[in-house]
DNA sequence: GCACGCCGATACTCCACGGGTATCGACCCG
DNA sequence: CGGGTCGATACCCGTGGAGTATCGGCGTGC
């Protein structure tokens, strides 16, 4: 009895998630049979019914839940595993080291730009800088895209990553120039909660579903900055984020928001002398920060 | 360019444990000439050589350093993928549902006693209990072979679990009954720390070496707990342990040295409300001693 | 110094298994 | 009741993974 073979996790997870043998074949570049047999060996060599066949299609059993979630976890390891090597060896053979760290576009820009030049003053591993959306950093790390990210507590989803706190700040609501708030010289929670006309806005969960709400659905921050422009609504977000700086944005303090903590985070077990001297830097430059400011 | 197979990282692995392709053969049930002809596909994948063929046989270059990592946590990934699978599949066909908990044999005793009396008393999730020795549970987690473990630290390796903090408790030192220091009624971390004769033990690292030092090399609990009982070394461990009873043994506090706090954990995005509620009850179970205590 | 042993690479043969096409059977519509 | 949509079955084919035999390079010992 052997270990599951990649390919079956990803057929699997095919199936399980156009929940129709035919669509997910077509996805995989195959013939539908032989995605059905693939399915039911599986089922064999697990001792396990992963789906039901109902006249209308399939449908996943509860071991099939959980196989899908798993599987999901295994295949993400496997393609970190060859991207890491890969990147290990174009390093071995240029000498030439790079750490990818990865950061939501526009947040903590001044932090960012002093960790940096701090590096480069110091003379360290070259950085190699991903801009990505909210909440995309935790994929990349785990995904192996990523060396090391920029993130927030309490926003971003730590499980699985070690971390390192860099700096703490107030929040801010970046609420449109043009309403009744943004002459205000604070606010608190309460009151942003439930501003008539203002509704929060929702983001995708990670199976790309929204929540339910009034707010306008939003899947990237320009998209986000657009609409507090438009006067449709209004967020909460850490003091030095850059990317809500439009004339039609006004910040205003938060008075009893929890303080945002800015941190660098990497996978647990994949830290290497080269996360450790940039956390290094990173700290005494945050420190400093805090000194000067 | 299709994934990495598991059967490609298996017999990697087994390269790069063995650094004798020959033996790794054996080792894996195959002949050498496929071996060495996958890992040299594996490598034209890549792109990257993994191991330097030398006169005298193999050895690892960087990138194969970082592939062995990365393969044995995507290994461990998919094999507790096909174990959850299995059980998720055998607790829906018999409709009784388990939560393995893993915990190192000796500790908490009466904390785990109370644990489960309250959780059979509440009627919840059947819990099945996996004595382990020290260090075991982290794997054991990983590996999908337990769904929760009782946990400390600041000992034990927290890196990729949640946690919930059960109890926080003074340490003490397990000295041999015939030595001077039984006769103390507390003693500092410093005088523990250089006792003529009485050198700490040491552990083995994930890789089966035993650091350097004096003390004797220990890899089980009993072991050790004889060690002490003959007068050869002694060891600081939080109050609770039960693993240390004998007749030969004194237990001293130890005034100045950092509490212990008993946890539970689970793997981070592998909870379940099974889990959710046997923490519940735990906690409770938990505040409960505290306040009696 | 040469023969032997160890180790990985090469050359080839073979067949098991992954994948293709054609078709069936069950069910849901109008 | 016929057409459409599914997944399952039957059967064939080719790739590639695994085997055997052998080679080449290098240490080592008498």
């Amino acid at each position: 009895m052997h270990d599951l073979e990649t390919r079956e996790l990803r057929y699997f997870v095919a199936v399980a998630e156009e929940l129709n043998v035919t669509r997910a074949a077509e996805r995989l570049g195959i013939a539908q049979p032989p995605l059905s047999r693939a399915i039911r060996q599986l089922e064999q060599r697990l001792e396990v019914q992963l789906i039901d066949r109902v006249p209308s299609g399939i449908r996943l059993t509860s071991a099939g839940e959980v196989l899908l979630r798993e599987a999901r976890a295994a295949l993400q390891a496997v393609g970190a595993a060859a991207l890491r090597t890969r990147r290990a060896g174009v390093e071995a053979e240029t000498g030439d080291r790079v750490l990818t760290l990865a950061t939501k576009a526009g947040s903590s820009h001044e932090l960012l730009q002093a960790i940096l030049d701090a590096n480069e003053a110091a003379g360290q591993t070259r950085i190699e800088v991903l801009l990505c959306e909210i909440g995309e950093q935790a994929t990349l790390l785990r995904e192996g895209a990523a060396d090391v990210a920029i993130m927030h507590r309490p926003f971003d989803d730590l499980a699985g990553f070690e971390t390192a706190d860099l700096l703490t700040e107030p929040q801010v609501a970046i609420v449109p120039s043009s309403h009744p708030l943004a002459a205000r010289s604070e606010v608190t929670r309460e009151e942003v909660a439930n501003v008539p006309g203002l509704p929060i806005a929702r983001w995708p969960r990670l199976d790309g579903s929204y929540p339910e709400g009034d707010g306008p659905e939003v899947r990237s921050q320009t998209q986000l900055a657009q609409l507090v422009a438009l006067g449709r609504t209004l967020l909460v977000i850490p003091r030095s984020s850059r990317a809500w700086q439009w004339p039609e944005h006004t910040a205003v303090p938060v008075v009893d928001a929890p303080h945002s903590t800015t941190l660098l985070a990497w996978p647990h077990g994949h830290g290497s002398a080269d996360v450790d001297r940039l956390v290094a830097t990173a700290e005494r430059v945050a420190g400093l920060a805090v000194a000067l400011g």
